[in-house]
DNA sequence: TCAATCTATCGTATATTTACGATGAACGAT
DNA sequence: ATCGTTCATCGTAAATATACGATAGATTGA
């Protein structure tokens, strides 16, 4: 019963949460900022810098990549990493349009 | 073991994680928005607009109040919900700078 | 005082998230 | 062919999130 009854909100509620879900971890946002300051890495670049194990980061590579906020391209063995611009946008203008809407600024 | 390590992390990430965690349920989000068309509102009227048990939107509100997006003052037997928008004001601050930094636009 | 109303909280069930070590698959280099 | 490197996935454990019915507390009105 833990089950959303979720058809009963608006596609882009649920894309938007779903993204914010996406952002729901520091850990989460450190490898976006990552991403951005090396344009480009690998997973092993992250594992690095965070203080996680690699399953864990992949997980949270994961997670990133399901709502597509990132993208990731098989190089040989290793995988390279990158932010993903055209979802980010998106993301940026779905956020910009609630806070619009619900705060007085 | 399931403890992120929250203590390698910037505050502000961990925050700002913590906003969007908030923002991670499409009836949240719904929630704001219905508190921003009616200003202020009890929870009953709430429990109306959306699919969900008068427990669960409690909870939702709960959650919501937590970090601090809406407060709730006790009016008579009714609690009178609405956003905080100093809360929000920087909420929408953080995320766009997230934004800005981590996407090309 | 008693009944009605409103909402938070409790108890509970289930699903999801977070984390890790271990393993396996894919590839390059030797 | 074998080894080392890189990363995803599996298995697992614990915590958290989601949902609901039931109940308790607070207040208003009769």
């Amino acid at each position: 019963m833990a089950q959303a009854k979720t058809e009963e909100f608006t596609k882009t509620d649920i894309w938007l949460a779903d993204v914010a879900k996406a952002l729901s971890h520091p850990a989460r946002i450190r490898i976006l900022k990552i991403l951005t300051e090396m344009n480009v890495c690998m997973c092993g670049d992250i594992v690095e810098q965070l203080p996680l194990a690699q399953a864990t980061v992949s997980q949270h590579l994961k997670e990133l990549k399901r709502v597509g906020l990132i993208q990731g391209e098989i190089e040989g063995p290793k995988v390279c990493y990158c932010v993903n611009n055209e979802t980010l946008q998106k993301a940026k203008k779905e956020m910009d349009k609630l806070f619009s809407l619900v705060c007085n600024c």
